[in-house]
DNA sequence: CCCTGGCACTCTTCGCGTGCGAGTGCCAGA
DNA sequence: TCTGGCACTCGCACGCGAAGAGTGCCAGGG
């Protein structure tokens, strides 16, 4: 077990190290925080710490630096999540009720992340499984050609041209609005299929294929556009990660344009509540050298999506998390006023 | 003037030069390329190609990079555009035919051009200035409040709520939709303007400063979806980019950022016809030590956007450039078949 | 039992001098 | 006008030594 001074001297070694990104000794440790001991204590308890594996010395004659365990247990037990100043609180909300509409708030979200937190930003949009459905509207193009728009409570809208097998009226178009909308406004998206399971039934025979088709290609809509969408910035960030270059940064490009991996990355990452991942805790090999700190943001209580920051496993843990969970604060109330 | 040979020698020197990425001595470039005289001889050469600008040494005892004067002499006069391969313009083909969608046609496009270049792909969307409206739906959330969906012909959907200054009826809303959609379905964006300008007279005094909000919501929207959007792709590519890394490689990750920056860099150079730009021959100064290589592409004989790469100046041009060709040719195809 | 000061030891880093080699410029001759 | 030869310039890799930072360990004191 660690004693209390040990974790203090921890704790010391990140904030030094996050600060420096350099190995730090036990002389410079004690002048910068006032632990009360000496440097040789300090060399003790550094020895202990390493058996333990919380921290490693790049090489014998070096200081020490933590390992991803040592990040682990700063991140669990000794840090906080550092709240954001009253300025910098009034900065983030001015800067996001700007926006016109969804892509502006993805959009000026993801740059509000990456300016504050000074990394990588990703923020993914709300998320049409977890929506519920504001509107769905019927527009007749031509006698067998029907338009789909949905519109979900968080402001997403989709839109299919769907080709009728047989010529359908306005007046039966307006009767399938309105029903359809009775029936699935307000509701969630993953209710939507059994609730509109009888609506053909509702309808005289010569409509019910149209009325079929409409409702598959509705079905067909919800699925596939459940397919997560995201947006990244502040990629230029990652030219602050360190020394060794093109190795490191490289493979994060490559994981960055894969959007599949950061949508399962989200994924993974818990339910709404904020989650860090270390290094290697992050399964997708090239995110191995950074952490992801992420979390849910939705208009309620409940998390419609995630977004997060993608950095060095070297960086302010607390500083970030907390613009990170700021952000996604008023990013819910700003989806949902509108 | 200078002789055939020497334009000969300086397109070895380039060509030396991309492949291998370091400086090219007079003996290394008889080796390679016969041309046929003694290293002395082109020492000469070298000499005068110098004196005119065209390369430059490094330092005293090393060899001769070319410089942008020398590059753009290069690309004028001495290269052509290296056409893609049988099977490479099969492949381009294949990958680009499964596209779904708008989103999806650029999505590939992005990626194949970033991988045929090894370079940053930019892909502009087509552009919305001669996109005619499709239809306008306005619903009402709430009695002071409602949504506006504008659906064009290319498929794109915008939505706006609107705050209204007084409660507004359904049948005043339904009023309204109706004789927005009589004046401005099927016109070009450009002309909605005057088309709406004396719709507020048709209605009761008490509705028309509502009817004012949302036809200045809707103008509004029209312009700020006209406004060029574009994707990019390959950035993992930059690491390729040379060896003084953080300082090369971050200003051009700010670039790609700064898509304002992006679509004026698409929009100077010329029309729709290839268009090379090397180093300081682009306006923004981030951009300074890369090419720019873009060209129009359009469904029809018009092109309606733009492509390109972004790479280091040392760059392979002809390789690049036919790339960049077919595929903005085998685009326009796909675009003209939806 | 824990903390402390002292001390010897280990490595990395940096500066410096040197030799090597690539590449050049110039010149005289064909 | 081209060619071979030759002296010259410099950047770079290498080796060495000194400096400095940091450690581990040990004996003594509270």
């Amino acid at each position: 077990m660690l004693s209390e001074r040990r974790l203090e001297v921890l704790r010391a070694i990140v904030q030094d190290y996050v600060g420096t990104e350099e190995p730090v000794g036990s002389k410079a440790l004690t002048e910068r925080h006032n632990l009360g001991v000496s440097p040789a204590t300090v060399r003790n308890d550094m020895a202990a710490l390493e058996d333990e594996g919380f921290i490693a010395q790049p090489h014998t004659s070096a200081g020490r630096i933590p390992t991803e365990k040592g990040y682990r247990l700063f991140v669990d037990r000794l840090a906080g999540v550092k709240p954001m100043t009253a300025p910098e609180r009034r900065a983030i909300q001015n800067f996001l009720d700007g926006a016109v509409d969804l892509d502006d708030v993805v959009g000026r979200t993801v740059r509000l992340l990456a300016q504050l937190t000074r990394q990588v930003a990703v923020v993914q949009y709300p998320s049409l499984t977890r929506s519920t459905v504001r509107h769905v509207e019927l527009l007749s193009l031509a006698p067998a050609r029907v338009m789909l728009v949905l519109i979900t409570d968080t402001g997403r809208v989709e839109q299919r041209v769907i080709d009728c097998p047989a010529p359908f009226g306005e007046t039966s178009l307006a009767d399938l609005r309105a029903r359809l909308n009775s029936r699935v406004a307000g509701r969630r998206f993953a209710d939507v299929p059994q609730l509109v399971q009888d609506l053909p039934d509702a309808f005289e025979v010569e409509d019910r294929g149209t009325v079929a088709t409409v409702l598959s290609t509705l079905l067909e809509t919800l699925v596939e556009e459940a397919e997560e969408r995201l947006m990244i910035g502040g990629t230029a960030n990652l030219t602050r990660f360190g020394h060794d270059f093109p190795l490191t940064i490289r493979p994060v490009l490559e994981a960055l344009e894969e959007q599949v991996v950061l949508l399962k990355l989200l994924g993974e990452a818990g339910d709404s509540s904020m989650t860090v991942r270390i290094g290697h805790e992050n399964k997708y090999e090239g995110l191995n050298s950074t952490s992801v700190v992420s979390v849910g943001y939705g208009s309620g209580g409940e998390a419609v999506a995630k977004l997060g920051v993608v950095g060095p496993t070297r960086m302010d843990y607390p500083g970030t998390m907390g613009a990170v969970r700021a952000v996604a604060r008023y990013v819910g109330q700003i989806l949902a006023e509108s």
